[in-house]
DNA sequence: CGTCCCCTTGAATGAAGTCAATACGCGTGG
DNA sequence: CCACGCGTATTGACTTCATTCAAGGGGACG
């Protein structure tokens, strides 16, 4: 199933008049990107509202001297800023991890296709809501949190939104990341990643290797971090389907 | 004349229409909270947009452990979270700096009054994707900016949208945080903020003292901080009546 | 006039960064 | 098939930056 209609559907019942209306956005204008390769660049003029289909990406933004922060991540399901065009100029680029699948909606399809359809439009906005929580809450894990809470933190959240749309088995999901990423997104360096990841290892709380992650103590993770999932407002109308 | 009429008036002609329906807004339903009151508690069921109205107010988190995150500043003609109301449950609080007075707004007169005046709406728009972008940076800024250049891009900050709403006098503005607050917001130690304010005093570049900054040498601050101004998209329709 | 909060400064400690060497896996091309 | 190079991960030693602890000063306010 195509994973934004499986996202949307978590906050809220759509008909399925609805789900065929966006399953048709999602497959119009399919593209491929490789591997780190750039899909918005800083200063492009925003055009299109992205849907990620398949991959890992993400935003970042790079200092004049090379620092780069990584800003968020996009996985399957997840939506690019809604309005971004009325914003004249990007501030911030989007790039691949992985091989990325995405559908681009012009402003005028997205606006026609969706306008008069009332819970997608709610669940778009929820979408966006969430969005915006957690940036917040990349704000207190940069600012707050040690680096093994940081790393632990990010680990849970990219677990939980994974498992939210189907593409964690049990305790197990993809980790296609680098640690010199996950450096630019914990704001510490690869060195100190690597110490940290190790120190999560003896811990007994995650397995990495070979891009997979296997989180063997979530409950101990999420107490390490003081993971709270309010942020992520999983507790919404649609979420009996999560059993199924 | 009301901050927040000046500040979408940055972005967008408003009809005289326009603008008197938001000055009804912002004069119907104004609530006075003291310095350092909470506004919102996490947890709360949201209700009301706000529109600040004066003084400076914060949104902020608190880890279980009382560590406190804070994870963005109101200022007089800012707005809180257009849509909170889809999602159940607050996950952040926002509490007073100063004194603050506000407008408190139902969702359904906020919808009713705006929902077809395209202009409007779409400066609304315009003003939480700026906001969205400011989170941005300051996930950027906690990740990759050492001490001084995060305390030097926070000033840059503050100080041109105290400019934009007409609450910076050529090179002065209040300043009425204190260095812990600050250290909350930077996520260093309030020890490590004074001493680095003292580094930018003796730069030349800042003045403070008594609740008032001066920024003594604005183009030197913002080099120091690599502060690149794109992300609060000043440049906007609206941007000629900055002249006035 | 005392109390409380905020700011400042010094000294000791601790966390994370840098530098550097090594190891491993993977793909490419000889 | 093996050699090579490249990107990534790991580990140790050292340095730098920021925190913590502690003490003192100053202003606001009851």
């Amino acid at each position: 199933m195509n994973p934004v209609v499986r996202k949307l559907e978590l906050y809220t019942r759509l008909s399925a008049d609805d789900k065929a209306a966006l399953e048709r956005l999602a497959t119009a204008r399919v593209r491929q990107f490789g591997s780190r390769e750039d899909i918005v660049r800083e200063g492009d003029t925003p055009k299109d509202v992205f849907m990620f289909l398949s991959g890992w990406a993400c935003r970042y933004k790079q200092l004049e001297d090379g620092r780069r922060q990584i800003i968020a991540f996009f996985l399957p399901g997840d939506l690019c800023d809604l309005n971004v065009f009325i914003l004249r100029e990007m501030d911030h680029s989007v790039s691949a991890i992985t091989p990325v699948t995405l559908a681009e909606v012009s402003r005028e399809t997205f606006d026609e296709t969706l306008l008069n359809r009332a819970r997608v439009t709610q669940a778009l906005w929820w979408e966006s809501l969430v969005n915006a929580a957690v940036q917040r809450e990349w704000t207190v894990n940069l600012g707050q949190r040690t680096a093994a809470e940081r790393i632990a933190h990010l680990i849970c959240e990219l677990f939980l939104r994974l498992h939210s749309v189907g593409l964690a088995r049990s305790n197990t999901c993809d980790w296609p990341i680098t640690q010199i990423e996950l450096a630019d997104t914990t704001g510490m360096s690869s060195v100190h990643v690597s110490r940290t990841i190790n120190e999560l290892r003896n811990l007994g709380l995650i397995v990495l290797r070979d891009r997979q992650l296997t989180v063997s103590d979530l409950p101990g993770l999420m107490r390490l971090a003081m993971f709270n999932a309010n942020y992520l407002h999983l507790q919404h109308e649609g979420a009996y389907l999560d059993v199924n």
